[in-house]
DNA sequence: GAGACGTGGGT
DNA sequence: TACCCAAGTCT
């Protein structure tokens, strides 16, 4: 321990993480002010028409990473469809991936249904009260067991999450890194003292309301804070340093041949992704990994579409035969132009596709692998598309669809 | 603990 | 264009 270190707990044993802790008096007068500020300015929002815990449980996993607008509609949609936990436990793998098509981040949706038959199985239907057993169903981490337990239990436990760790930073002037998970029980300690033992629901849906509406990322004035008084950052000056947060790696790019194949029926080929990791069980065109050689020529992979050299173009369109053969036992014409270019931006990956298009006759659309299957448009929506396959059928759509 | 895991919106 | 962001969790 260094002396500064010493120093700082001899000087108060209030210290969380060598934070100083505000009076109880301050504390009081904080939880009052805020609360009174959701009070009149909270929104009305669909989850928050009662206490439900279902209700409350699936906006928190929707809205995990995801805005408020984006999250309405699917929200509206989902209760609809299965508006009970055991429904959401029954429902059948396909129906609920389409209920979740667009919101992205898919995994959730599987955890949330395995949960729902935790709760079938250990917990008699109904969902447990205390947050040790509601940390325990799949998909559910820290942030979420505070939502629930604060919001439909009323218990008060905190809820940190990003609105409430960046509002934090700033109110106590915090220098930890939020984007380093570890950190998160620095702001979860502070959480435990500030919380209000009788509302901590709506104490824990103020800081969050604050956090999107006034202490946002960017454009943000504390002085229209309705705690700007507690806000050390805005007295000292030195709001525009919090929160201290890390940058992100950037998304790695990747390179595929997408190949949009029509048979003589009409009906175009699909393929069920694998059922774990990226897009897991969702459909796409035929896709075919690029690791292709013209980069040593010099033309950057991503700009395959720019190709004019013939050589380049003849090497390519050979690939991507062999391929088609190779795994979906077709031979299809392709066409030699026009084809397009689909970029898709993941978190972590960069996808380029450059896609092709391509038709069978009649006699060579038989033995096609498992996963695969013949779809005519018209019967699109009955299957999963993720961003990029969506892209990739717009594609078409615009080049041959009048 | 770092990386995997989607998408759409804003600057 | 290329970032950054939005109520995280799992491995």
């Amino acid at each position: 321990m260094t002396l500064s270190e010493s120093n700082l707990d001899a000087a108060n044993k209030n210290d969380i993480y060598g934070i100083p802790m505000w009076s109880q008096e301050k504390i009081d007068r904080f939880r009052e002010t805020l609360l009174s500020w959701y009070d009149l300015e909270k929104r009305d929002l669909p989850w928050r028409k009662n206490n439900d815990p279902y209700r409350i449980w699936v906006s928190e996993i929707m809205l995990q990473q995801t805005r408020v607008d984006t999250v309405i509609p699917y929200y509206l949609n989902f209760m609809n469809t299965f508006p009970t936990i055991e429904a959401l436990a029954q429902a059948h793998e396909d129906i609920l991936l389409k209920a979740w098509e667009g919101l992205g981040y898919y995994s959730r949706v599987r955890n949330l249904q395995f949960a729902a038959q935790q709760i079938m199985n250990d917990y008699n239907g109904e969902m447990p009260t205390d947050p040790k057993e509601i940390s325990k169903l799949k998909g559910i981490g820290p942030y979420t067991t505070g939502a629930i337990s604060s919001m439909a239990f009323g218990l008060p436990e905190p809820a940190v999450d990003g609105n409430v760790m960046r509002v934090l930073s700033r109110l106590f002037e915090i220098d930890a890194d939020i984007a380093k998970p570890g950190n998160r029980k620095i702001f979860e300690a502070i959480m435990r003292e500030l919380i209000d033992p009788y509302k901590p629901g709506d104490f824990n849906q103020a800081f969050m309301d604050l956090g999107s509406s006034i202490c946002t990322p960017k454009n943000y004035h504390p002085e229209l804070s309705p705690v700007k008084e507690f806000n050390q950052s805005y007295q000292n000056g030195t709001w525009e340093k919090y929160p201290v947060k890390s940058k992100k790696k950037k998304a790695k790019p990747v390179y595929y041949i997408g190949a949009i194949i029509k048979n003589s029926s009409g009906a175009f080929l699909l393929e069920k992704r694998p059922e774990n990791g990226l897009l897991a069980n969702m459909w796409t065109f035929p896709m075919i990994e690029e690791e292709i050689v013209i980069q040593e020529t010099g033309i950057a992979h991503g700009t395959l579409t720019q190709i004019d050299d013939e050589e380049q173009t003849e090497q390519v369109v050979k690939k991507v035969m062999a391929e088609l053969e190779k795994n979906y036992k077709i031979k299809p014409t392709l066409m030699e132009a026009p084809f397009a270019e689909v970029q898709h931006i993941f978190s972590h990956l960069k996808w380029f596709i450059a896609v092709y298009y391509g038709q069978l006759r009649a006699e060579e659309f038989i033995d096609i692998p498992e996963n695969c299957y013949w779809v005519m448009p018209s019967d699109f929506d009955q299957y999963v598309f993720p961003g990029p396959q969506t892209k990739m059928w717009q594609s078409y759509l615009t080049k041959f669809d009048h």
